[in-house]
DNA sequence: ATACATTGTAAGTACTTACTTGCATTTAGT
DNA sequence: ACTAAATGCAAGTAAGTACTTACAATGTAT
């Protein structure tokens, strides 16, 4: 817990935002949360959207995806698909306060929306090229890769908002059962 | 144009609080945008909430889904499910802004949480009854049902989030495309 | 034409909230 | 120990916002 104060601020805000929204996110609230004095709070970040702004510098973190999974492939279809179902969801679950905030915020914040945006497109990225290497190693049938991706980012996140009760289905899935079943579905049609 | 006061003053809301929010979207601007002096509102719906209460009431749309779908129903997958697609997405397009509103603000709004969940709820509900049919009739591969459903259903909601921008691939799909490459895809894998 | 319900107008109240200012207190580097 | 920077505290300001009240204007049905 040796956390500045700056930082005490932003995750205090970020939580609270993603409770009660931006505008109910009252100054005086966050700075209770973070143990801190009211003032404090704009005499480091001006205003209350600058808060924000250095949030959201903060967490741009996308750049995480690319390193970690590129190591963890084996070439094999089953293991490497539920690798990246379990990276990613461990990914989702970890900043899962950031991301539905700016669900829900990002009409607000503008930089909030191309954070997000870039979630599921930086992993369909990842995954179009991993589905063209395994079209070329005659591992998979012949599909084109970036509709394989893209069905694949889309259950993946159906499943991430299930989880979080944003949506969901009529029963609940843990994520062994989602595996052993939605995405077993998946790698049994590609072979 | 021939609304009554009450739904000029709904409509207004839905739209203002899809764009700024609950807190964002002060009863003076529901007013001017409904073309209503302030003070009516307070007499028809009491408060605020009032106004979204009445809202959600309008809205609750789900019953809509059933009774579209089964009579379009002609027992062939590939006809089937493309009109399923085409049914959902015009239907989320429909209520977009309901939608979207409602995935913001579930928070303040419990009831706004149950209907949003409602959505791919019964439509997950209505295609797993069509696929045991299927099975039955063994028009396609024996698969768990459910995990069928889910599945189609993900894929159809992500590609309605990514239409409306929430979130995005790297490219843009048209709904044509989209059913052509990713549902094609789906079918195939069933047969 | 009269009666009644609906809506508009004007003004105001009570409360919240982002943000400020001046000064006292604490913390940390040398 | 001394200095300077960071933080706390108390009080206040200005603006916005939900909601109220009293009354005038308008429409509508009989």
């Amino acid at each position: 817990m040796h956390m500045s104060t700056e930082d005490k601020i932003i995750e205090a805000a970020i939580e609270l935002v993603y409770e009660k929204g931006y505008k109910g996110a009252t100054t005086r609230a966050i700075a209770q949360k973070a143990n801190v004095n009211e003032v404090t709070i704009f005499r480091h970040f001006g205003n209350k959207k600058g808060i924000m702004e250095a949030a959201i510098q903060k967490y741009a973190f996308v750049d995480l995806l690319e390193n970690t999974f590129a190591e963890k492939i084996v070439w094999d279809i089953e293991k490497d698909l539920k690798m990246l179902v379990r990276e990613y969801q461990a990914l989702l679950d970890q900043k899962k306060t950031v991301i539905l905030l700016a669900l829900r915020e990002s009409n607000e914040f503008a930089e909030l929306n191309e954070m997000l945006k870039k979630v599921p497109q930086t992993y369909i990225e990842i995954i179009t090229h991993y589905f063209e290497q395994m079209i070329e190693r005659e591992k998979i049938k012949k599909f084109d890769p970036y509709t394989l991706a893209t069905n694949f980012a889309f259950i993946n996140f159906g499943f991430f908002l299930s989880k979080t009760r944003v949506l969901s289905g009529s029963e609940e899935l843990s994520i062994e059962e989602f595996i052993d079943k939605n995405i077993a579905f998946f790698i049994q049609a590609l072979q």
